[in-house]
DNA sequence: CGACATGTTGAAGCGGTTCAAGTAGGGTGG
DNA sequence: CCACCCTACTTGAACCGCTTCAACATGTCG
């Protein structure tokens, strides 16, 4: 595989403006001189293959990164040696915010699948948010969207059961997906069960079990790692259990509606 | 009890450069006509009572909140009517910030004892943190604070068995009020049985027997809401099943100490 | 002082894990 | 190109941690 080792100079070259994720990636807006500043700080680095790290716990915090292709997993390595998973990015999300406040990451970050990613190097992008309120503003707003959807995962570990919360992982994927212009009913899952089991915080098996439960009920149609979503209501309504969190996370995408009780 | 509703005016006219909990709230380098500004925007608002809420979901976000005295609990108002809690607030502590993507309140916020805040409107404040580069600073760093800190309550909710949550629980109160100058071995719970128990992820009923079985170990002794610490060692323990994250918070406040194995 | 909320304790039931065994892909070397 | 191996996944059955239900105790507040 040698001639891979060659760059790809238009993918180097390319901008932000002309990228296709702009929109979910920097969707404040930027002057055009802004773009270019911008642009300027971004680093592109070569794919990170499946089951490479794009940094690990303890790393000094330098970039965050926003992911092109592909996914990735973030977790946290405990003392007992097993891992938890806390997120899954998906292309036009932010990674690596949370290692502000302690200026070395605390997550580490693998990628499930060959991805690319966006590095940029935070101190420059802090700098330039003082420059540009739109950047200042973005930043924050994407933490606390971090922090909304982590609530919302802290309520499905907390109070649903094992359905509700494969129907709540299922529900989220698709809409995420929707949102980057894919199918919303039919997708490829980019983690293993074992780590959805992680995530959701149960056991492989069950994880399995559910899934097989799910296509005899008429809701999924499931190959290995494909999946049909055949009842979208159905497994709304598990979904919806857990909070108007969700329909919340929604309403801000789409516009603002009506939603709280 | 109409004379309570005289203003304090010494209360009101304090300052953030005299309020204790500064070094807590906003310890960043601010030049002394920096501190002006920031003091220009803060409105101090009168205590919120026990049971009062201080904003609930759906509240248009127009401030976030410093907590001076007193605490209180942040939680999601989900479909079946039942809430999730999702965090405690004590003294020295922001809250709000998560509705910032939204431009509403998702959580609510209600006061657990009788409590005063600082209100900052957040318009104002973002608008300085574009002056102050300490300030934006230090407004990503709190919200990168409370990113990890979520991260490491869902590792709680996802791996541990419900009497090392407990130990979780105090050894990060204890942590918590040791900061804060009062004692880590002897607090009054602000929570009652049933928060703590929604807080975890678990029933009133399993609360009630773990601290009964903690006190029976010799580990706590416990008189309603007032907690003795006996055993640190062994919570701790308990507690650092969960994770290196809450190592590394420590770390992060004292100095920056090794961590990640 | 009585009424209601909050907390405690016991016993039964079950949701989900764990253990164990088996199946199917996907990649590798012969 | 096939045989092989290893990992990922599936399925069944026993077990157990925690919840739920029920009754009671203790505080607290009007």
């Amino acid at each position: 595989m040698p001639k891979d080792r060659i760059v790809r100079l238009d993918e180097v070259r390319s901008r932000c403006q002309s990228c296709s994720l702009f929109e979910l990636c920097m969707p404040m807006g930027l002057a055009e001189g802004d773009l270019d500043k911008l642009d300027s700080i971004i680093k592109r680095r070569r794919p990170v293959e499946k089951g490479e790290y794009l940094y690990r716990a303890g790393d000094p915090f330098i970039s965050v990164y926003a992911v092109r292709s592909g996914s990735l997993k973030a977790f946290i390595s405990t003392r007992d040696g097993r891992d938890q998973i806390i997120s899954l990015h998906l292309p036009g999300e932010l990674m690596g915010l949370d290692a502000i406040s302690s200026n070395q990451h605390i997550c580490s970050a693998m990628a499930l699948e060959t991805t690319s990613v966006c590095e940029l190097p935070y101190e420059q992008l802090e700098a330039l948010s003082l420059r540009i309120p739109g950047l200042q503003h973005h930043l924050l707003s994407l933490m606390s969207e971090e922090i909304r959807h982590n609530q919302c995962h802290m309520t499905i570990l907390a109070r649903l059961p094992v359905d509700s919360r494969l129907a709540s992982f299922l529900i989220n994927l698709s809409g995420r997906y929707r949102t980057r212009g894919f199918s919303s009913t039919e997708f490829n899952l980019s983690m293993s069960r074992n780590d959805i089991a992680n995530l959701l915080g149960m056991a492989v098996e069950t994880v399995s079990r559910l899934f097989t439960q799910f296509q005899e009920q008429g809701l999924l149609q499931v190959e290995r790692k494909h999946i049909k979503i055949l009842n979208h209501d159905t497994l709304q309504t598990m979904h919806n259990r857990c909070s108007d969190l969700i329909a919340s996370e929604e309403a801000s995408k789409d516009s603002s509606s009506s939603s709280t009780s």
